[in-house]
RNA sequence: GUGGAUGUAGCUCAGUUGGUUAGAGCAUCAGAUUGUGGUUCUGAGGGUCGCCGGUUCGAGCCCGGUCUUCCACCCCA
């Protein structure tokens, strides 16, 4: 038989033990700092039924959803040839939606909200979860973008209330202060976008105007000559170049630690935009919530968020407050955590005014940050504390029952189960990273001892049976 | 989805205008060392030069296609 080169799918990867314990490393302080805020578990299937997910995240989210081929004969709805043909011909997206029942996740909020939905009568509301699963994306791949990759979300859904805003705030805070990675917060909310959008009178082409400000922060003004060439009259742009003046002013305000006045000068722009007026308001309450709890603290200790009205990204259906991560130090530029309020997610699904807020932290791209700056601790690459080395059967079958009470004491140990050379079952030790080894030979047995070899300071000595376990803990 | 770069041993990379049997370092394995790893010395294994096709007496090298990885756009964790 031919053998074949193995491979995995673009966009995926394989993990090795080393890369598993520091993933789990981030999972486990992410999922204890949930925990610790009154969230609860839930999982939801790997595939949902394509309409739960098509149309939720905008037109290039459709596009960029895996879709699952129907099982047996997909093809077995159609009657003959020309039937296939016709639904080719009725446009591309009809004939997938025929042939493909099912897509992978896209993101775990949209599955979130189905399962609220379906499970309204037995949750109490407001219903605090968190979720740490995988997701798909039929993205190209690039540094730091995966077609795979763990997303852990928490949210909150059935209140209204700034305070669960402000409680995702200090959430993000905490587990970056945990893994020791400095970020800045960035939030915007999406009602100031839509507020722009209204007071340069192009309520309209929202999108455009959102997509040109989201840019602004990358190419700058060149953001007004492509608005032009789309066909925006110079009056807009004039509009829109005057307020994102002010953006500007506002933020380097808002770095001078006078939030308060650059907040109060929004609001007046926005005196006859009501929508802009509540965004602005919304952002305002969440910074006097911030200084309330943070009150009398060291700088230090305050989550670095920035207000940033050129933050316009986040998926289509956030409709107030938006989040995005980034870290400070090393080389990957984008977000390692996102998120927002989406006020009508349910009501898709046939449970209207039903209001939800939550973030999502990037495993994969943290996980990429932490290996480039080396941030982990040094037990998080530690398993095994313990090493039994024999020369003979004689001594494996002397220290199994020392083996399992150094187990039942909680300590992580192995017994090498083969009584190879000495050097060989030393080399293993050496490799693993296993900080203790118990030599055991004739010697040993007969004075009812184990040899106990420090691996870092090359020290060993005798130590009985029942000191063992006191000796390395 | 659009544009660009890349691919040689497990890893990082050499490889001349196309010319015998494709190399190095690290890693692995064995020995030096029958009770001691991380240092040292000796030796060994390991390759369809991403894959398919073409040009040529002859291709790792040239041409076409394809896949992978990476970069920019788009979008996003």
């Amino acid at each position: 038989m031919a053998t074949q080169k193995p491979s995995i799918p673009k966009g995926t990867r394989d993990f090795s033990p080393q890369e598993m314990v520091r993933r789990n490393y981030i999972f486990d302080t992410i999922r204890s700092v949930y925990k610790k805020y009154g969230y609860l578990p839930i999982e939801t299937p790997a595939m949902e039924n394509t309409e739960t997910l098509m149309g939720k995240y905008g037109e290039e989210g459709d596009r960029l959803i895996f879709r699952i081929l129907n099982s047996a004969n997909y093809l077995s709805d159609f009657k003959n040839d020309e039937e296939i043909i016709a639904a080719k011909n009725a446009g591309f997206g009809a004939f997938t939606n025929k042939i493909s029942e099912k897509a992978l996740r896209y993101d775990l909020t949209v599955p979130f909200a189905r399962y609220v939905v379906m499970n309204q009568n037995e949750i109490t509301f407001p219903f605090k979860r968190y979720q740490i699963q995988p997701v798909w994306r039929a993205d190209r791949p690039q540094k730091g973008r995966y077609r795979e990759f763990y997303q852990c979300d928490a949210d909150v859904i059935g209140s209204n209330s700034l305070l669960n805003e402000v409680e995702l705030v200090q959430i993000i805070d905490e587990v970056f202060a945990v893994l020791k990675v400095s970020v800045e917060i960035k939030i915007n909310n999406r009602k100031i976008l839509a507020g722009i959008a209204e007071y340069v009178n192009e309520k309209d082409r929202f999108m455009d105007i959102v997509i040109a400000i989201d840019k602004y922060e990358k190419i700058g003004d060149k953001i007004y000559s492509e608005l032009k060439e789309k066909g925006f009259s110079d009056e807009v742009v004039s509009k829109l170049q005057k307020f994102m003046s002010l953006a500007v002013e506002v933020q380097e305000l808002y770095k001078e630690g006078k939030g308060k006045s650059a907040l109060i000068k929004l609001m007046d722009v926005f005196e006859s935009v009501p929508i802009g007026k509540k965004g602005v308001e919304e952002i305002y309450q969440i910074f006097s919530y911030l200084s309330q709890i943070y009150i009398d603290k060291d700088p230090k200790e305050i989550p670095n968020l920035i207000l940033d009205m050129s933050l316009a990204r986040g998926l289509n259906y956030y409709t107030g407050a938006i989040f995005e991560v980034k870290a400070l130090a090393g080389s990957l530029k984008s977000s390692i955590c996102g998120g927002g309020r989406y006020d009508d997610l349910t009501g898709i699904f046939g449970l209207p005014n039903l209001s939800g807020v939550g973030i999502s932290f990037g495993a994969d791209r943290i996980y990429d940050v932490l290996n480039e700056l080396n941030l982990y601790p040094e037990e998080v690459s530690a398993s095994t504390k313990l090493l039994f080395v024999t020369f003979s059967e004689a001594d494996q079958e002397y220290c199994l029952s020392i083996l399992q009470q150094v187990r039942k004491a909680g300590i992580a140990a192995e017994l090498y189960p083969d009584a190879v050379k000495m050097q060989k079952q030393m080399k293993y030790a050496d490799a693993k990273g296993i900080p203790f080894v118990a030599i055991v030979g004739e010697n040993e047995r007969k004075e009812n001892v184990v040899m106990l070899k420090n691996m870092k300071t090359g020290e060993q000595e005798k130590v009985a049976i029942t000191g063992l376990i006191e000796k390395i803990a």
